[in-house]
DNA sequence: TCATAATCTACAGTCAACGTAAGGTGATGA
DNA sequence: TCATCACCTTACGTTGACTGTAGATTATGA
């Protein structure tokens, strides 16, 4: 169970086998091992790994600015000014993310607004037939 | 003031000249008007056509699915069936809004937490120093 | 042993959303 | 007169993120 193959990595990531052969080329994953030079083979932590990608992806970040923040998520003991580093690059993605949600739900506000106008007309149109 | 050309369009709504040039062949807005030497002018009703697209991007709709709706945020009288279509159609964008909201709240609160985390880390590393 | 399935590498193709460059027109001010 | 400006059209180029596919290799079950 622990150890799985990229087909079964594909399936339960929801990716293609060929995106996370992409993803490995662009540096942001590798596979566990490659035993005797052949298939690759994953664990649990690639497949965190693939998920907060997809995550941070859904964020706005491009793959590139991806490759240079994920390791950040999956090292634990880089001694201080590591922690240091990595608490800063979070605190930016929270900064971005609530710039994003706060765009968002102007946005919801709009439509809401929308749609309500637009239920008032159509209510309007029916009493009047 | 009313009419304007492409530059101060542009200006205005911060997008190049050729992304509205783009944006016209796509058939998201229409050239309004080309009296004598060529140029385009464009009126208000086309910049606010503009940020609204650009509205849509945001919540991530494609140039082409923004095609096929953009009309609908600028068009009043169409008759009640009409009506009830851009009113769905709005209710579907709610809704997506909705959900990207949501998942971005999530991916925040993970974040939080890694940040909470790690700054009790760096605190206790500190006071062991 | 052999068919079949799963995976491999490598290169090419696609698609959206522009960017950039070349060459051209009519208006305007010095 | 002529240089500059603001725009025009046409067309090829670029970037990001994949996706397709061919032909070879590796594993597995009957």
């Amino acid at each position: 169970m622990s150890k799985m193959q990229i087909g079964e990595l594909a399936a339960r990531t929801g990716l293609s086998q060929r995106t996370i052969h992409f993803y490995e080329e662009k540096g942001l994953i590798s596979p566990s091992e490659r035993e005797g030079r052949g298939y690759r083979y994953y664990d649990e932590q690639t497949l965190r790994r693939l998920e907060k990608i997809s995550a941070l992806k859904e964020i706005g970040l491009s793959l590139d600015e991806i490759a240079g923040v994920i390791d950040l998520y999956f090292q634990d003991e880089t001694g201080i000014m590591g922690k240091r580093r990595v608490l800063e690059i979070l605190q930016g993605h929270l900064k971005g993310t609530e710039a994003r949600i706060a765009s968002l739900q102007s946005f919801r506000k709009d439509t809401k607004a929308s749609i309500k106008k637009l239920e008032g007309l159509i209510a309007k149109a029916e009493t009047r037939s």
